[in-house]
DNA sequence: TGTCCACTGGAAGGGAGGGCTT
DNA sequence: AAGCCCTCCCTTCCAGTGGACA
């Protein structure tokens, strides 16, 4: 390759490329109009305007899985009222936080203290660490309370923020106004939890879904639409085969209506095809690019796992290959402990890996199901939920990060 | 029918790593 | 520097449990 270096890069530049304008691809993107969504837009609209005459809107709860544009939907309507608000000096602030971000958003400490920093306070005002929860609370108020104004608060994903920190939180937030004299404050959840709101207080409950939107999966037909609009600006003519987007769509549709997952899965067929110097893409990308997702996921979260963690995946792994079926906890956890000590690394207690298996199942690294054997015993049923192909990558990462001979 | 296994998962708390105020 | 308060990761302790078996 050295050698061939100069005419590589040559012919890489004289290739043609595939894309036009790969933007569209991205998570940030917002499209001019949002398509199918009227109806929703509609409603939010509905209920956000009075903020245009400083009035506090409904608070609002939005359900729908992901990729169904419940995110986008929002951010657009809410920025044209702040346009809107903007345009007239209306005092109209829009907050969005997505919670699920670590080291974000995902304790209470810390939304409060971005909501803190996104009225403009700093790291001086609220430190990432050390004052008490209450502290930052007040700190908070105080910037809110500063002028007459509404502040609309978006938090996305807001089930992860409860499932990590509690409802206790949502409490707090939902309370906020009663201790505010200028400012008014709504909020808007967003979850992908369709009942997300069973598990939590009545109070909050009712205070938090005054008024409530579902939105639902997109079929087929209209990812395609979707698809297609985008892969106009994204591609450079005539590039997709007959075909492909239409069975990209497909997929998507067949999963839950993800148009997210669609626009991902073209993006890395293109990707593909013109890594191989292909004029088209074609149906055999779209499958490779499939695989390729999945493959990019698994290492991307193993790779990032902390050693403990991976010391486990390794006797899950080597247990999978080893025996036909399921992994019992009780297995895994003797051959994690022999792992560790070969390693020189000290053993979490049964109790620890008991959550990290439940962790790295919520990390769709591992399936691990609840099973009763009757006079032996409760535990749970484990199995490696990558595919096989990936395996022997798999292996090798962990066999590097935990410095193992094969 | 009751027993009893091999765990699960809740609760409490410790201590390391951080930063605050005084 | 002392005394707080925070989060994160972890341990200890323990009550709870679905269902095969006696």
């Amino acid at each position: 390759m050295t050698n061939n270096l100069n005419a590589y890069f040559e012919k890489y530049l004289q290739k043609e490329m595939l894309f036009r304008d790969k933007k569209v691809f991205t998570m940030s993107y917002t499209p001019d109009s949002i398509e199918f969504r009227d109806e929703q837009i509609d409603i939010i609209a509905g209920i956000l305007a009075p903020a245009l005459r400083v009035e506090k809107p409904s608070n609002l709860f939005i359900y729908g899985k992901t990729g169904t544009g419940k995110t986008l939907t929002v951010r657009h309507t809410a920025n044209h009222i702040q346009q809107v608000a903007k345009e007239k000096e209306i005092p109209v602030k829009v907050i969005y936080l997505n919670c699920k971000l670590k080291r974000v958003a995902d304790t209470e400490y810390r939304l409060v203290a971005q909501l803190g920093y996104e009225l403009g306070l700093t790291e001086e005002d609220i430190p990432p660490t050390g004052l008490p929860t209450d502290e930052v609370y007040k700190k908070f108020y105080r910037v809110l309370d500063k002028q007459k104004q509404v502040v609309i608060l978006i938090l996305d994903e807001i089930d992860q923020l409860v499932k990590k920190a509690g409802d206790e939180i949502l409490y707090n937030l939902t309370r906020i106004n009663s201790e505010l004299k200028l400012a008014q404050v709504t909020i808007i959840g967003i979850s992908n939890d369709l009942v997300f709101t069973d598990g939590l207080d009545t109070r909050v409950k009712s205070s938090l879904s005054e008024e409530e939107l579902v939105f639902p999966p997109y079929n087929a037909f209209q990812i395609q639409n979707i698809l297609k609009k985008r892969a106009k600006i994204a591609f450079k003519d005539g590039v997709i085969q007959e075909g492909v987007i239409e069975k990209c769509a497909a997929y998507a549709a067949r999963e839950h209506g993800d148009v997210r997952r669609a626009l991902e899965l073209l993006r890395v067929s293109g990707e593909l095809a013109e890594r191989k110097g292909e004029e088209k893409i074609a149906f055999s990308h779209l499958d490779e690019a499939e695989d390729k997702i999945e493959r990019d996921r698994v290492i991307d979260i193993i790779e990032t796992q902390p050693k403990q963690f991976q010391a486990l995946l390794y006797a899950v792994l080597k247990l999978s290959q080893n025996t036909q079926g399921f992994i019992l906890t009780g297995e895994a956890y003797e051959l994690y402990k022999s792992i560790c000590y070969t390693i020189d690394l000290r053993p979490l207690t049964q109790r620890r890996i008991s959550d990290v298996i439940t962790e790295l199942d919520m990390l769709g690294i591992i399936n691990a199901k609840i099973i009763s054997k009757g006079r032996f015993g409760r535990t749970r049923e484990i199995a490696l939920a990558i595919p096989s192909t990936t395996r022997p990558k798999v292996q090798t990462i962990l066999e590097q990060g935990l410095a193992i001979q094969a």
